[in-house]
DNA sequence: TTATATTAGGTGTATATACTCCTATTTAAG
DNA sequence: CTTAAATAGGAGTATATACACCTAATATAA
């Protein structure tokens, strides 16, 4: 006695429509876009300015507690730095514990940060023009709330 | 007279805790590690699916047709687009235009997506287990506002 | 009808992401 | 003290993303 398998259908397709993994993704593409266009002329990335402001806060830090102040695969942290480091933002020494390494900012990259905020701080309030104050605060307390529950079912 | 700037400070850093680009990716990141965990047994990606689908209720469609309904980048769309076809999911033929090419489905990609729309389906579930049926439909109905919005600042 | 503008798509380059597997070091167990 | 387990990090590989620049084909203007 077979199993009787349904062949995918359009009407399959219309219930795709809500995706989690493509809507969030299609959302960021976006919000990522304009911050890259913003920092452009400062040769900086959208993606790179949260890492380099939380080594900033955080620093002197290794690479693995860095990937989880940030939630971030450690090894897609250690390569992501790797431009950071290249252009004297950050500088890589060895810990006490020598498998360790601690990343900690330079004064280059304290005068970048210091250059590149006023663009994020305007590039943020262009954006949450459109989302709104209130509904980006939601969005936001909804995000804190969801990461872990996800975490756990990942 | 030169103009008073601040260095970067710690009451920034906490400021920048709000970023749009850094939040939303880091919410991204673990939907698409769920999904691509879920797809891994059948040899897919979670970002494969929705264009699969879209290809499966488009095709044949033109790459830039393709990437407005996707709202993805023409390149980005294009370079997705060659494991796809590398794995045979997909055939990309000539059009009567022959500067274009007509992307469709093939009986193999069709076969996948009826294999994986219930694997879709069981791992959306269960994110929005996790986020709430509701809530996930009212985050739906801002990202479709708000990315024409958004597109427009870009 | 020819020159120009537009359109479709690809390539080069660079970054972002994360899994699997690997080495070095440190800690814990015996 | 020696061995096993745990920890820190990197490398290999593959995909995802998008900008700038390029070519070919088509459409439009003169």
């Amino acid at each position: 006695m077979t199993e009787e398998i349904k062949q995918f259908s359009l009407t399959n397709a219309i219930e795709c429509a809500a995706c989690t993994c493509f809507n969030t993704r299609k959302f960021t593409r976006i919000i990522t876009q304009i911050f890259d266009e913003a920092f452009k002329n400062i040769g900086f990335r959208g993606t790179q300015f949260t890492p380099l402001v939380m080594i900033f806060a955080r620093g002197p830090v290794t690479v693995n507690k860095l990937s989880e102040y940030l939630v971030m695969d450690r090894t897609t942290l250690g390569r992501n730095l790797k431009p950071l480091q290249r252009d004297g933002l950050i500088e890589i020494k060895e810990g006490l514990d020598r498998r360790q390494k601690l990343i900690s900012i330079t004064d280059k990259g304290k005068k970048l940060l210091t250059k590149a905020f006023p663009v994020w701080q305007q590039t943020q309030k262009k954006i949450l023009e459109q989302i709104g104050e209130n509904k980006w605060q939601e969005m936001l307390l909804d995000i804190k709330d969801l990461l872990p529950k996800l975490q756990k079912i990942a």
